[in-house]
RNA sequence: GGGCGAUUAGCUCAGUUGGUUCAGAGCAUCUGGCUUACAACCAGGGGGUCGAUGGUUCGAAUCCAUCAUCGCCCA
């Protein structure tokens, strides 16, 4: 058989993918057989692929693909989000690149543009997954914005509304001026900046005294209701009670006590803004303080300022500065450096701005997802995030579900003419409800008018588990019957509670039953300066570049060789070549022993005899050691375990044993023992290396059509003899003794050599030893042997007798250093061993140990100094 | 400011309920090799008082306390 001398992944992956594909290995329907499922974390719709999906898709499709293995229906939902706010932002951006302005669409104009950006651009990261092997069953990729999944999320707002879960109420959200909109959280960049700090004067009403205060902005006390100390701070104790003044416009407001206020700050007495401060809203509604709120959407004051009426707010600052000063109420200006918050847009100074929006109570859905994850019922991997969770659900506020946005499942609720609203599935239910609530039966669908907002996209992927099998329309549907709770969750710790927690919720409300049974939570991807990934930054290698250039088969084990779980990774692309040179490592060990001529004359050799027993034992603690990593969800190691097992034990170790000499042929025995040790070891890897898993399987043995790695069975471990392991172990020390002798005394490796053993010795490998040290006798001794290298083996002399190259004195040292070390051993487990204490307190298994451990360093010792002795002569 | 977590070899990390010569792995590094499967390789070697201090214990990388440094989340 004629084999590339290297491995190039390029012109075997893509055809193997098509024939997985043209298999329909990745469909799942439901059947009897037990299912494991995962659904993606569905990408965002604007993304390309980056380092943080490689990663994260990776580790599902290695579960998934060893659950198929192992038996299991195994389904992989894959599918997109529909990203209202980049989305949104992407397609505006667009159209004014176009010279269309969003404002002079309508609704409907603007949502047929969105819609055609999505059919050009919304695919393109399901097709790149599938370039690193994903084994999603495509058939049934969803969306969120897809009819029945849109369907599914207007159901369950009127579902929870009815259920007096969702609500209308006031919030201060993030308010960009110069877009006019009200932005998220996530899209506002904070930084530090150099202000200042006034310290201003407020009169006590009906006393000859003030209060000052320090803020850093002087213009919203036009909106202040209310003054704030500590209720402890007795600098303040005798003005409780009273009424302040508001400089400049003299508004009369209260004096109010709270323990919010931080009485080191400034001087421990704050004023309240509760329209324009998120902290201040919270204390005005403790204390019942009315909110002004002096601004207009633009960022001007308005006609509640009382002064300078019209004047944007910075301008606004200076000139009330200014009139603060003339009035005598500034006290002095400090220099000052905070953090303000800037629009990632339009980078305008983010305005907190109270509005109307609509929220989800979250208390009552909360319990039952705090509870299962505390009890285990559900489990993150690893555990540490458990804390984390806890925290944020025993503190979790209500959720904001409404967007000032059109791209997205419109809010399906209708305001009627006198301001009161009804919340329905379509226009034809609202109206009934309005015309049954007006008690109007003329009253017309013109006459409703819809919310134009549009809910949050958490609204809609918090559905995701239940949603892609239609489990919400229909929740008797057999899809959602059999694959719901799926198993396992890949997702990364920063969506943990805007996602993870709200599934979770979602689960018990809809389902009475957890969306998942684990969640896997991956690492930040970093560079090697721990530098998060990022576009301007610059510092992410393109994944697909890598893929082509590494195989995706490389990029997959260089995404784990560097992901414990839960850890930040710092990937360096290194790491993928590592991955690269490893599946060139497993081709070249196939090319070896592909090229093997057999010939069924052959009697098999006695060392390979041994080696295949050998090596059927290491695989089988391999395998059962793979599994418990898996199980353990430790997918680094588990890749690590094989990593060694096939480089050093099977290459290095077993290979090298099995081989024949050059140009002779392998018996029948030992090849077709190899090419089964090579298939099982492709149906280990597969999971984390598909392809060339695939390409060396089919090609070890005369595969019919319709065999496939993928769809074989995962290795199951049997029994393994510890001893042997042991014994082989002690081969191997025996053999690199001896190499090390060689090179030390220059002898090369085609000159044989004998070997002397004094003391305990398993001869069953001996034919190893013969083979890879190139021993030709193997003799038992009884006494010391002059004129030898020697070397020891546990409690085990070896001597390897040539002539005129023993430098006695160096030999001497060489014992004596080990002399010294053993002693010392000895003394530390004599030391335990004497002390009372711990002999009666340790269980005795462990002062069993410390009695061998005596023992043999005793009789090590005793043999070192008799081999000094005689060298002395 | 509140909460959580981390600190082990040059780098990235393991180290399971304290107990086998327990201080480990991969990479990097050093030495010697083109030995016809593989230089994307082979054979060997070196390297850490487990962040600091104190405590519990017969015994601590592991448990407790304090401190230092770093990170994350929330405000």
């Amino acid at each position: 058989m004629d084999i590339a001398k290297k491995y190039d992944p390029a012109q075997v992956e893509g055809k193997w993918y098509q024939h997985w594909m043209d298999k329909g290995y990745f469909r799942s329907q439901p059947d009897e057989r037990e299912p494991y499922t995962i659904v993606i974390p569905p990408p965002n719709v604007t993304g390309v692929l980056h380092m943080g999906h490689i990663l994260n898709n990776t580790i599902q499709d290695i579960l998934i693909r060893r659950a198929r293995m192992q038996g299991k229906n195994a389904c992989w939902v894959p599918g997109t989000d529909h990203a209202s706010i980049a989305t949104e932002a992407k397609v505006v951006d667009k159209l004014r690149k176009e010279g269309v302005d969003k404002t002079s669409l309508t609704r409907e104009e603007f949502l047929k543009h969105a819609w055609e950006w999505k059919e050009k651009h919304g695919g393109i990261i399901l097709e790149q997954l599938k370039k690193l092997g994903a084994s999603c069953d495509w058939s049934r990729t969803k969306f969120t914005m897809d009819d029945d999944m849109y369907e599914s999320v207007i159901q369950v707002f009127v579902e929870l509304f009815n259920k007096g879960y969702i609500y209308r109420g006031a919030r201060m959200v993030n308010w960009d001026p110069a877009a006019q909109t009200a932005i998220s959280d996530e899209e506002v960049n904070y930084k530090e900046v150099n202000s200042k700090l006034y310290y201003v004067r407020y009169p006590v009403e009906g006393e000859d005294e003030s209060i000052e205060i320090a803020t850093t902005r002087p213009e919203t006390i036009l909106g202040d209701s209310g003054i704030c100390v500590h209720p402890e701070d007795e600098r303040y104790t005798h003005l409780h009670g009273k009424q302040v003044i508001v400089p400049v416009i003299n508004r009369r407001v209260p004096l109010v006590v709270d323990e919010y206020v931080d009485r080191e700050f400034g001087t421990g007495a704050l004023k309240i803004t509760p329209a324009h401060d998120e902290n201040d809203h919270e204390i005005g509604l403790r204390h019942n303080l009315a909110t002004i709120d002096i601004f207009n959407d633009d960022g001007t004051l308005n006609e509640k300022a009382q002064v300078h009426v019209g004047t944007d707010r910075f301008q606004a600052r200076k000139a009330f500065v200014k009139d603060l000063e003339r009035e005598g109420y500034l006290i002095r200006v400090e220099d000052y450096t905070n953090s303000i918050g800037f629009s990632e847009r339009t980078d305008a100074v983010i305005e907190p701005k109270l509005s109307t929006q609509w929220f989800c109570r979250m208390k009552e859905m909360a319990r039952p997802a705090l509870d299962n994850v505390l009890n285990d019922n559900i489990q993150f991997h690893p555990a540490k995030f458990k804390n984390m969770y806890k925290h944020w659900m025993e503190n979790i506020k209500d959720w904001c579900i409404s967007r000032q946005l059109w791209w997205g499942q419109r809010i399906p609720a209708w305001y009627l003419p006198d301001g009161d609203y009804v919340v329905a599935r379509n226009e034809k239910e609202a109206l009934d409800q309005a015309r049954q609530k007006t008690g109007n039966p003329q009253l017309s669908l013109d006459e409703l008018r819809q919310d134009p907002d549009v809910l949050d996209t958490w609204f809609s992927s918090w559905l995701w588990p239940i949603s892609v099998f239609d489990g919400i329309r229909y929740p008797d549907h057999q899809d959602v019957n059999y694959y719901y709770p799926t198993d396992d969750l890949v997702t990364a710790p920063e969506i943990l509670f805007f996602w993870v927690a709200r599934m979770i919720m979602a689960g018990y409300e809809y389902r009475g039953e957890k969306p998942f049974k684990n969640v896997y939570l991956t690492g930040v991807v970093r560079d090697n300066q721990r530098r998060k990934m990022s576009k301007s930054l610059g510092n992410s290698p393109d994944p697909l570049r890598l893929i082509e250039q590494y195989g995706a088969d490389g990029v997959r084990v260089g995404m784990l060789l560097c992901s414990p779980a839960g850890n930040d990774l710092l990937f360096d692309e290194s790491l993928t070549q590592q991955g690269r040179n490893f599946g060139n490592k497993i081709w070249n060990a196939f090319r070896l022993v592909k090229n093997w001529q057999v010939d069924p004359q052959t009697t098999q050799p006695e060392h390979s005899r041994e080696a295949i027993q050998w090596f059927e034992h290491r695989l089988n603690k391999a395998i059962s050691d793979m599994d418990q990593h898996f199980e353990k969800f430790r997918l680094s190691d588990a890749l690590m375990t094989f990593y060694r097992l096939f480089w050093d034990d099977f290459a290095s170790w077993y290979l090298e044993i099995v081989k024949p000499a050059y140009q002779q042929p392998v018996d029948e025995h030992t090849y077709q023992a190899t090419v089964g040790f090579f298939t099982t070891l492709m149906e280990m890897l597969h999971p984390i290396m598909p392809f060339i898993t695939e390409e060396i399987w089919q090609l070890a043995r005369n595969r019919s059509e319709d065999e496939s790695v993928m769809v074989a069975p995962q290795p199951r471990p049997e029994k393994w003899d510890d001893q042997l392991l042991d014994s082989f172990e002690k081969v191997q020390q025996i053999i690199t003794s001896v190499r090390n002798v060689r090179k030390d005394k220059d002898i090369p490796l085609k000159e044989a050599l004998e070997l002397k053993v004094n003391g305990p010795h398993d001869a069953r490998f001996d034919p190893i030893i013969r083979k890879l040290a190139n021993v030709n006798a193997i003799e038992q001794v009884s006494s010391k042997m002059e004129n030898t290298l020697s070397f020891m083996v546990r409690t085990t002399e070896y001597y390897i007798p040539v002539e005129n190259l023993v430098d006695t004195q160096e030999e001497i040292k060489k014992l004596e250093e080990e002399l010294e070390y053993t002693r010392g051993f000895l003394n530390s487990v004599l030391k335990k061993l004497n002390n009372e204490k711990f002999v009666s307190n340790a269980p005795e298994k462990v002062v069993n140990l410390e009695r061998k451990k005596k023992e043999d360093a005793e009789k090590k010792i005793k043999t070192l100094e008799e081999r000094i002795e005689s060298l002395k002569g």
